[in-house]
DNA sequence: GCCAACGTTGGC
DNA sequence: GCCAACGTTGGC
């Protein structure tokens, strides 16, 4: 079983929708580097850590577990939709999503508290320029993310 | 709203 | 295959 960090824009989905929907599609990745984690390592039973965004409260706010791997995202093929992709073939999707069900709300964890933790320092969440919106976290980080939530 | 960092596009 | 221009992300 392996860890993750999703972010999100609340915004536009936040834990508390999560929460109201129990499971949902995880849609709208864009980025060939959060594709090829979400399509080749993300497996069903894996948690991930939930993270807000471009927000007034940016950091981890719960957590979801994985209950489907990748399967195509077809929004890619919706004109209506933000996330079409004119250049998506039906017969060899280039975008994909997973399925995730709310498991619980955390202790709000700010980002400024996680780049002010050394024990973090070599996540990609921290470092600076990083935007990937799906990326791998371990199980010593998660360890200490989960104590920092308690404390 | 600003702007740094990064990814993508497209001409050559 | 290079690289400049452009668009997007995302913290502040």
């Amino acid at each position: 079983m392996a860890y993750w960090l999703f972010k999100t824009e609340p915004d536009t989905f936040s834990i508390d929708t999560l929460k109201a929907q129990q499971v949902s599609c995880w849609e709208g990745v864009r980025n060939y580097q959060a594709r090829n984690m979400l399509r080749d390592e993300v497996k069903e039973g894996d948690l991930v850590l939930i993270y807000h965004s471009s927000c007034k409260d940016v950091g981890v706010v719960g957590i979801a577990e994985v209950v489907r791997g990748a399967y195509p995202d077809h929004f890619q093929f919706d004109p209506e939709s933000d996330y079409f992709d004119p250049k998506a073939d039906p017969e060899n999707p280039r975008w994909i999503m997973v399925d995730i069900k709310y498991r619980q709300h955390l202790p709000y964890v700010s980002l400024a508290k996680l780049k002010a933790n050394e024990k973090l320092v070599e996540m990609p969440l921290v470092k600076r320029g990083n935007r990937l919106s799906v990326m791998p976290v371990t199980a010593a980080q998660w360890e200490e993310i989960m104590a920092m939530a308690s404390r």
